[in-house]
DNA sequence: GCGACAG
DNA sequence: ATCTTGTCGC
């Protein structure tokens, strides 16, 4: 467990890192062709402390997906998972795999919120001032905010706001199933994060970088714990 | 006071 | 997040 001066610290750590968060194009996303998938997994998700293995994946999203490269690492994650505050969880081994990949992508694709966070400081925002990249959060829940629910048809959308103010969209990926939720991470506006979620779509209802790092995630898992 | 709550 | 195959329904 975790104790509440502990957490209201963190709190405040989170407030002071929003300040640096740039919700504007730092580069169009016409020019963007590469993008970052990055995913984290557990050796044992009820344990603590447990192992945690990170994955970024660097695709071309302009050629068919074509990956460009894959790292994996991994590390001893000793933090639980509390609402608002995953990065705390999930970060420190995604900067290491951050560190192992030699090519710069034009941006980066994580799983799970960016400002869509009561603190505007979700685990893509946190990654992203920490890392100062351009970077998204798209997860396949909603961790707060007010929204309609978007017609049953693929591509549709509505806006979700956060204190009246427009934080993210909730986006139907895929006919007959539930909308995603895409958000900026840092150095890039809320409407760019959906025009990115939607140009990192193939076929599926995750975009396809997260959408990969997760299933290679799934695989060196097993052969690890096997 | 009660419910909600990324992965 | 993870345990797990086939099966029902839009």
């Amino acid at each position: 467990m975790k104790n509440l001066q502990q957490i209201e610290e963190l709190k405040k750590e989170q407030l002071n890192l929003s300040k640096k968060l740039k919700i504007k194009d730092r580069i169009p996303v016409e020019k963007i062709k590469t993008v970052a998938g990055i995913d984290v997994t557990f050796t044992d998700v009820w344990k603590n402390p447990t192992t945690g293995i990170a994955c970024i994946v660097v695709m071309d999203v302009t050629e068919n997906f074509k990956v460009i490269e894959t790292v994996y690492v991994e590390d001893t994650v000793d933090f639980p998972y509390i609402p608002t505050f995953l990065a705390y969880r999930e970060l420190p081994v995604i900067l290491k795999a951050y560190e192992k990949i030699k090519t710069k992508p034009d941006a980066f694709m994580l799983d799970g919120m960016g400002i869509l966070h009561p603190r505007k400081m979700g685990i893509a925002s946190h990654f992203g001032v920490i890392t100062d990249t351009v970077s998204v959060g798209c997860g396949k829940s909603k961790l707060v905010g007010d929204y309609e629910e978007p017609p049953n048809k693929k591509l549709s959308y509505s806006p979700v706001y956060v204190d009246g103010e427009l934080r993210g969209f909730a986006v139907r990926t895929k006919k007959n199933a539930n909308p995603v939720f895409v958000s900026p991470g840092n150095n890039i506006s809320v409407e760019s994060s959906l025009k990115l979620l939607i140009k990192s779509l193939g076929r599926y209802k995750l975009p396809e970088p997260t959408r990969t790092a997760h299933i290679l995630l799934q695989k060196y898992r097993k052969r690890l714990i096997s």
